[in-house]
Parts: structure tokens; C-alpha cells; sequence
DNA sequence: CGCACGGTGCGGCCGCGGCCGAAGCGTGAC
DNA sequence: GTCACGCTTCGGCCGCGGCCGCACCGTGCG
């Protein structure tokens, strides 16, 4: 099954459409094939090719649902891969309206994988740390776990599970840490099921800070006046 | 200067003639063009091609001496990308005897970019927390600080530099963690330099356990009794 | 000095792989 | 049942990029 060296793993990443499928995947959710060959800009028999080979390479699994066909990241290790690579690939230049007002937007909120990332995300990890409910090894206090618990994050149910718990990972817009990890996971969805955030389109990792959330970040501590 | 997105320094990554250069530049130390040339298996101009992208990508950095051109990774986080797609790509399967045993050294010894791995590197990792040198949340203990600075590693150096201090990292063929970071790489650079491993070649990322290093990593309390 | 050597630039060959269109298959709607 | 739709498979086209040989430049040696 595994005949990956570091080159086909590359190689599959190095394709444009393949990137920009893998990039909207990075959201965290699970995207029909459909939508995939629309963010990639190619025809449906060729998204599917590429998705063919992502998932023989391992770095997405499918789930077939009704008469559509889910793709998402295939583990946390493709998700940590993909992160890290997109530290050594900083954003491409701009070069048109549109994308300026998008990279804006990205630069101020959007998801890293699977936790919150950009202005908005660092923000949130240096008020977590300022408020004390984050010590500075990374591991929660007393005070924060009761906090997180009132967002309905489940601490115990994060330190648990198989990967990173919490730990700083160095944003690329910001050039400062924000909060990566399980945890970092937890308390993203937790914001958004609170309504801090919201998705601006399914297949984009950009996110809209609501007014609920600007108070929310307000009463952290956070200055969210631009620059 | 940089126009690089995820799917351009994916490519780069992506050709298995660079990719074997990477892997070789991994070990951690500079390498000249025909060192990298000959273990891509390609010509000197070949090389030089494959080296330019490499270096206008931001992936190495070189270094003129003298009529040769040492070529290096450029930075902490290309090491930590190279590292994290290592962890999606297992290793491929073995094809001939030499291959196979050039697997069980890896699978021994090896550094990973730039600290130890293998098994050796997992048992100095348990031994460093079970000697209690290392606190669970990977801080240095009063007691692991003057151990180590016996080893001629200076720990607040190691705190000062921009990356992460100590974490665990997952080892690939141990399948369980051995320890990254700055403290790592020092960790590991001091065992090197008091003879407790040599590298089997310039251009390898394959170490040999010297019976100074058996000797010592026993001292540790380290079970090398195969499997 | 002249030669050997390491490294780079250029021209040309060639094969891998991305792309599409058409056809086929299974699912869900009516 | 019949149709529509989402997705995949296959065949064929074409362009990008890896490869080499050769020429060129700079360095170091005798």
C-alpha cells in the first residue's frame, strides 16, 4: 500500500489543482469531489484523477455519502505536513482586486488545518496565555480548563487524544505564534459553534469574525484595532 | 524573491533526484554540488539545475569555499517540512540485500534533519524522562541541567533560540516518540562530538553506535537488547 | 603559467503526467 | 420504470521539465 518516499509525497503536493484542493481541504471539513474540481479550476474526470491519487498516496480519505463522494484530510500527521509546508511557501504576490480583499481576510481570520489562525488567532493565543488560563509550558491552569469548559471545550477529552496537545505554531500573516494542537482544535470549533465565526464559503478556510465575536475577543483583553 | 506557493515548493520536494539531495542534506551538514550530484544518481549539470530551483525556492542555502559550493537547508522550518512529510511517507519498501540493510541501520540510528532517531533515539528519549533530566512537560529539570551541561550542552542556549525548545516527535520506524528541537539538536551535536555515535558517511543521515555510545546509553538505564 | 577540476549555462531530446471529451456506472428523484 | 445527476474510467493530445553533452568560467596546483 505504502510505496511513498518523500519524492511522490512532494510530487502530489506540487501539482497546482492538486495544492489548491489539498489548501481548501485544510479547512477541516470534508468536500464532495465536485467542489474540489470547481476550487481547482478543472474538469470533473480530472479533479477525479487527482483525487484518485491523493487518496493512493494516502494523504485524503474519501467517505461515499448518498451520490456524492466526501474527501478530507486523510489524518492529523497530512495535516502537520501540509501546515509546516506552507511555513516554508509564503503567500504568492498579489495580483489582482480580488484576491487582495481575500488574502485581507485570510490575513485577519481563517483556519490552519484545523485551528484558528491569522490576527484573529494569535490574538486569541496571546490573550489565553495573558488571561492565564494557558501556562507558559503550554498546559491549562485550573482557571482556564473552568473557562474552556464554559465554551463546551472538553480538556481531558483533548489532552487524550493521540497527537500534540497544545503548542505554539508560528503564523505566517502574523509572524507571531498562535495555538496549534488538539486543544487548538477544540477551541476553534467550540468559537464557531458559538458563533464567534463563521465560514465564509464551504471550501475556503477564511473565516468572518461576527460581532458576538468581537465582543467575545474584547472582553479577553484582545485590541482588535487594525495594525 | 519569493513566489512560492504550496504547490511550487511541493514540486520541488516532488523530484525523486531532489528529493534524494534533501534527504542527504538532512544529516544536518553542508554538501558540496558533486557530493549532492552523485548521490541523486545524475550528471554535475543535472545537479546544478536541480540546485538552483532548490536555492530560489528557499529551500537551501549555499556557502562558496574555495572552487567548491556547499549547499545546506536553508532554515529551521524547511527542516521541520522535510520532517513532517517524512512522517506522511513511510519509508519504501526494500528492493536488494544492501537496501535492506542500509534500512536496519536507519531503523538503528539516523539523525532526523538535525537530532537523533531510530531506535537509539527513542531510547534516549524514555531514559531522558525516566532519569527525570526532562519534567513531562519537556522542561529540563535542576538535575538534567547540570547532567548536561556535563555533555557539554549549554540548556539556556538551547532556550533562547527561535524554535521550539524540546517536543517529542514521532518516530517513523519506532512508532513512538523521540525528542526534537533546539535542545535536541544539541543534545545530539554533544553526542557526536564525545564519540558516542559517528556518522557512517558525509553524505548519510545513517549514524554508528560506538561502544562508548553502548556503554554510555546503558549507564542510562537503555535496554539495547534487540526488539 | 598552463592544466586539471568543480561548478554552471545552454541546446536539444524525450517521456511523464495533466487536461479534456465521451462513455459507463451507481444513486436518488419522480 | 425512466430520467437526471455525481462521479469515475478510458483514450488521446500536448506541453512542461528532467536529462545529457558540450562549452564556458573561476579556482587551485605544480
Amino acid at each position: 500500500m505504502h510505496d511513498t518516499d518523500l519524492a511522490s509525497v512532494g510530487a502530489l503536493i506540487g501539482d497546482p489543482s492538486r495544492a489548491r484542493m489539498l489548501d481548501s481541504l485544510m479547512g477541516g471539513r470534508a468536500l464532495a469531489a465536485g467542489e474540489l474540481a470547481r476550487v481547482a479550476g478543472v474538469g470533473p474526470s480530472t479533479a477525479s484523477e487527482h483525487l484518485g491519487r491523493l487518496l493512493a498516496g494516502g494523504l485524503v480519505e474519501v467517505v461515499a455519502q448518498g451520490r456524492h463522494r466526501y474527501y478530507r484530510i486523510a489524518g492529523p500527521a497530512v495535516g502537520e505536513a501540509l501546515e509546516a509546508l506552507s511555513h516554508v511557501a509564503p503567500p504568492q504576490p498579489v495580483r489582482t482586486l480580488r484576491q487582495a480583499g481575500h488574502a485581507r481576510s485570510l490575513a485577519f481570520a481563517r483556519t490552519c488545518y484545523d485551528h484558528l489562525a491569522g490576527r484573529c488567532g494569535v490574538l486569541l493565543h496571546d490573550a489565553l496565555l495573558a488571561q492565564r488560563w494557558l501556562s507558559e509550558a503550554y498546559d491549562v491552569t485550573p482557571a482556564g480548563s473552568a473557562a474552556l469548559a464554559a465554551w463546551g471545550v472538553d480538556v481531558e477529552a483533548a489532552r487524550g487524544r493521540r497527537r500534540s496537545f497544545a503548542r505554539p505554531c508560528l503564523d505566517w500573516t502574523e509572524r507571531r505564534p498562535h495555538l496549534a494542537g488538539a486543544l487548538a482544535a477544540d477551541v476553534g470549533a467550540a468559537l464557531i459553534d458559538r458563533g464567534w465565526f463563521v465560514r465564509r464559503a464551504a471550501d475556503s478556510r477564511s473565516l468572518r469574525l461576527t460581532e458576538t465575536g468581537r465582543a467575545g475577543l474584547r472582553d479577553l483583553g484582545c485590541d482588535l484595532s487594525p495594525a
